[in-house]
DNA sequence: TGTGGTAATGTTAACGTTAACAGAACAAAA
DNA sequence: TTTTGTTCTGTTAACGTTAACATTACCACA
């Protein structure tokens, strides 16, 4: 108990014995073991965080935000990702609260029934974020998917493209919202909608791989949105491989607005999300919940903003 | 204790007593407590994964490659990063550890003496990756960084270009075996070195910057090797933008072959390495270890290959 | 010398699960 | 009916830490 003592309150223990304990511990490369307190206290001092997909840039500056906020709270961010996949991402869900994790990030309205009800009865803050739509009952910090793609879609459209095709991948939730959004903007002008879409992850090479594919199946298509900028610029590569200059012949757009989409030739057309700043505003949101104070907002809807970039035809 | 043997061992409880538990815990909606378990055994079930960072690319493919082993063992992956500081990656390893992981996999060899000391008395297997010629005294799963910094080097010597600069970012273990590398093939054809550094991670953009930056401070360079693709990426855009023709008057050449260096034009030189596979062994020789095989080998070292693209010029 | 008070250290129980053992229930054979 | 054996269910203790309470040590002052 001392011991216990001379780590948390070192204050209550002699000089002498705090001293002596210290070197003890030292010596003996003491690690203190978290599974007791957590286990009398249900508390872990992590935090779940369920994502999708590490691979996919977009998160890994979520998790960024998160972390900068924890880290200095003292928790630890406990990371877990299910590829997509309902079933693993309830096998998670499962796993992160049996770690007594004291809160829950997840990135996803569409669960299974029994991830649903593991949610509902977690008994810990449980934050939604990425999409501002959602329809689940649960605290919300996303973007509204479906209106920036409606926007970048109308933009695409008053700049003189009219045969738009839309380039999804794996089809979650938010893709859903995008393609909503597009074909909103696109029935507004009595336009017809093409959807190109896989199971596959979104990456440099499905895009070349797509637009090679709309080529064949579209060759009207001038211009296409992606669901992310990755998509966006293997497609521009493929286009410069086939001599199709871009913008004039296609117009191309992405959405996030990564590094590479800032920095290459042409610079790319996207919807620039605040992806760093969801991420941040999900992990104050829960200080703030284990902190004793319920949160002011049921959902958090944050501004994206429309780059156009080179690659779609410039205003008239 | 009848509910415990009913999940675990079900065939040991009567049927009907088995659904009436299953009934019971589906409605209550049960999770198991995992922490009176680790407590008790001092196993968690866990693999510690510590990793300079997870916005790089090339880490998230180690990951895949590790979980794909560990998943289907009944193994969850616990991720932590440090952002490249050794101050952060001792509380990390204090981190994983106190959480009882069952092993941990590293990925440098330089540590601070307390986070040496925890990792030679943590008790369980510790498996450095990434970097072959560690010499440190775990068991190590990698590539040779350095031989392939000259392998690559000599590539572009043989070709014609001369005057290399290396493009190095965070100074990390890997980093200064590429930079010795790259230092070794120069000085062995008499040629005098130039390396451009940072503290910041290397990003599309930092690229750019270099490249700028480069042509200030030695217009004559008619070469560069980066110690990740995306800074030759982002160097190639610069050349682009000045109208610097790609390899003709600079060769450019990066490393790890991500997806967008096997998409673009040109076609990035790149050293590829098997980064999937890394993880993977590292996880198949950590359940060796658990399964109580000690694992055959002190380090493995995994080939790479050299891929010559297009941003280099062609062998005459 | 004793008394009162404070500072320092010690004791106990609790957290939820499961291994190991103990006991009960039941069926088949004597 | 009792005995034997098997199948099922119950009891106990252990894991390491800490909150809450209990005790001891020490010092100042009467």
């Amino acid at each position: 108990m001392t011991v216990s003592r001379s780590i948390r309150n070192p204050d209550q223990v002699s000089d002498t014995l705090r001293d002596r304990i210290r070197a003890a511990l030292d010596e003996l490369g003491y690690i203190p073991n978290r599974a007791p307190d957590i286990l009398s206290k249900s508390k872990s001092h992590a935090i779940g965080v369920l994502l999708p997909s590490l691979t996919n840039q977009v998160f890994a500056e979520v998790i960024r935000g998160v972390e900068s906020v924890l880290e200095p709270e003292g928790y630890q961010t406990m990371l877990a990702h299910f590829g997509y996949s309902k079933e693993v991402e309830e096998k998670r869900i499962e796993t992160l609260l049996s770690y007594n994790v004291d809160a829950l990030i997840i990135s996803d309205s569409v669960h299974t029934p029994k991830a649903q009800k593991m949610l509902e009865n977690a008994g810990v803050p449980v934050i939604e974020i990425m999409d501002s739509t959602s329809s689940s009952p649960l605290h919300i910090i996303g973007i509204d998917n479906c209106a920036a793609a409606r926007d970048m879609t109308q933009t695409m459209l008053d700049r003189g493209h009219r045969n738009i095709v839309f380039f999804a991948a794996r089809m979650d939730t938010r893709t859903l919202q995008k393609i909503k959004g597009y074909q909103q903007a696109m029935a507004q002008n009595g336009l017809k909608t093409v959807v190109k879409e896989t199971e596959k992850a979104s990456s440099f090479s499905l895009g070349a791989q797509f637009l090679d594919e709309i080529l064949q199946e579209h060759p009207e298509t001038d211009g296409i949105i992606c669901t992310n900028d990755d998509l966006a610029i293997g497609a521009i590569y493929a286009c410069q491989k086939r001599n199709i200059r871009v913008p004039e012949q296609i117009g191309m757009a992405g959405f996030h607005g990564l590094d590479i989409a800032r920095a290459m030739i042409p610079l790319l057309a996207t919807v620039i999300t605040p992806r760093e700043e969801i991420g941040r505003l999900a992990a104050k949101n829960i200080i703030q919940c284990l902190n004793g104070q319920p949160p002011q907002m049921q959902t958090v809807q944050l501004d994206y903003k429309i780059e156009c970039g080179e690659s779609i035809r410039s205003n008239k």
